[in-house]
RNA sequence: GGCCCGUUCGUCUAUCGGUUAGGACGCCAGGUUUUCAUCCUGGAAAGAGGGGUUCGAUUCCCCUACGGGCUACCA
């Protein structure tokens, strides 16, 4: 039985990185019928951001990620969020401590900041013995020091070992220990650090294959000491390659989505707006993240869980880091909604399709199914349904000039019999008529139409608009134009 | 600085020793259309550099360069 966790910690709003991590966790458990884990991992109460736990799950359930296991879900294998988990810590901590794998510590932060001064400073195997702690201090000196609870347990790394981990995606890695630090495992407020708590919980949790950032990859032999340690078997990891922002240069950040107006968060985080309100469906967003760091979804793209997740495949995983490219999505966004059924659509953004029903109730499907093909993003369809809902405020002056040049006002007027005594499918063949007995150009005729209907040149096909606002409204606005014009 | 991971069109990617190096987005040109958009057709566009290994390297190995990550009592 495979299972996966999701292990985000609630420091703030979690942006499209972690929405990958958990999508790619969420479909490899799909694809092998496995079990997925959320796991809130809070043990830092300092960086601890209120509401974020709630912003994980708000995301998942609008992107419709369903967690087997969690805080809320709860399972077979709880507490799911680490702040709950002290006492399971503090044994395993022991355990390890007893096999004299891990010691107490005591140099404080001071001292350890003055430490870090000198270049190349690192806490392991070489160093320790210049520091107070439970290795350097006798017996009862370090229990005294313990009793006041002024320390910190730091794993004990042996020197000079040739370690090997192998990760799936990037093969065996070898790392000389000498380069690895006396990790703290405990800190001084009797919580786990990320390193501790992280194998820990994977280990009791049951989890057969870590997916997550690269930015795990140095720790990995860390990790691997204490599964050792403990004599624990070592899940397989996937190590993804990271999201860039769209220059290239770093990881994602909000600094450059705010510079260059995208977001990398999914839905609105305070007053900041997400893909969400950007415009960008859900499924659509999810299709493109899919495709960063993989090629599984590329091709004829699936916007459906289950279906990407037949396709799912640690083979097709890229190792090179990925750039975020919001026009990208937009595009696929523009195809996702122009396939998309309108009903679907309209029910699932009431918002945005409210002023159209009201206007038009009867019509407004057929008016969506149309215009769903011409829009980018879900807020492009304010301006497009504007038509259909309401006379244009004001028209292009110097349009109408133009067309005033080569057509007579009088003429125009022919518009307005010609409209009024056509049925809705005999308009265009009418009008195309009057163009060829009074010798007037025809395009003109249309953009003389189509400019008192929009009030500029762009739009949906005339005759659409003219069945859909029906024969008044079209001779409303036509009168209201040439109105306007005759005063001039 | 040290350690680790990477590097194919501008971008996301295909290729698992022999291909005219393919697709998608973007870009350019043309077509369809009453306009804009859509849509269709075509085009320009890539193996970081240098060494090996091999009959043959984008593919395997090494070096260099460049990019990224980590280097907290943060995750």
């Amino acid at each position: 039985m495979v299972r996966v966790r999701f292990a985000p910690s609630p420091t703030g709003p979690i942006h499209i990185g972690g929405v990958r991590t958990a999508l790619y966790n969420y479909l490899y458990k799909l694809n092998k019928e496995g079990e997925f884990v959320l796991r809130i991992e809070d043990t830092d109460f300092s960086r601890k951001v209120r509401g974020a736990e709630e912003y994980i799950y708000d995301v998942l359930d609008y992107y419709k990620i369903k967690v087997d296991e969690g805080p809320r879900e709860g399972g077979g294998f709880g507490p799911y969020r680490q702040s709950e988990r002290r006492k399971i810590y503090n044994k395993y901590i022991n355990l390890l401590i007893e096999k004299g794998l891990a010691y107490y510590c005591f140099t404080s932060k001071e001292d350890l900041l003055k430490a870090r001064e000198k270049k190349d400073f690192s806490y392991n195997s070489k160093t320790r013995m210049k520091f107070k702690n439970s290795i350097t201090l006798d017996y009862e000196e370090s229990l005294s020091l313990i009793e006041k609870k002024k320390y910190v347990v730091r794993l004990k790394v042996e020197g000079n070992i040739q370690l090997k981990v192998t990760d799936l995606l990037r093969g065996t890695i070898t790392v000389n220990s000498n380069n690895l630090e006396d990790k703290i495992l405990m800190k001084n407020d009797g919580l786990p650090t990320y390193h501790f708590a992280n194998v820990v919980d994977d280990h009791l949790m049951k989890i057969t294959t870590i997916i997550r950032g690269e930015e795990w990859l140095p720790s990995l032999p860390i990790h691997k000491l204490i599964y050792d340690g403990f004599g624990w078997d070592m899940p397989s990891t996937v190590h993804l390659p990271l999201i860039l922002n769209p220059s290239g240069s770093g990881k994602l950040s909000k600094r450059d989505a705010l510079q260059n107006n995208y977001s990398i968060f999914p839905i609105k985080w305070e007053e900041l707006d997400g893909l969400k309100e950007m415009g960008l469906l859900p499924d659509v967003q999810l299709a493109y993240i899919s495709q960063l760091g993989s090629s599984f979804n590329s091709g004829d793209v699936e916007l459906d869980l289950n279906k990407m997740s037949k396709k799912f495949n640690l083979s097709t995983l890229q190792k090179g880091g990925a750039r975020f490219d919001f026009n990208k999505a937009k595009s696929l966004n523009q195809k996702g909604l122009s396939e998309i059924n309108s009903e679907f659509l309209m029910s699932d953004h009431p918002r945005v399709f409210k002023k159209l029903k009201l206007a038009l109730p009867d019509r407004a499907l057929e008016i969506v199914d149309l215009i769903k093909t011409r829009v980018t993003l879900l807020n492009d369809f304010e301006l497009e349904l504007k038509t259909f809902i309401s006379d244009p405020l004001d028209f292009d002056e110097s349009v109408a000039s133009r067309i005033l040049n080569s057509v007579d006002l009088v003429d125009l007027n022919l518009l307005k019999i010609c409209i009024r005594d056509s049925t809705n499918d005999s308009i265009k063949n009418d009008i195309y008529k009057i163009s060829v007995e009074k010798k007037l150009n025809f395009g003109k005729l249309m953009q003389f139409l189509r400019l008192s209907l929009v009030g500029n040149l762009s739009g949906p096909d005339v005759f659409f608009i003219i069945k859909m606002i029906g024969k008044n409204v079209t001779l409303r606005r036509l009168n209201s134009l040439l109105e306007k014009l005759k005063k001039q």
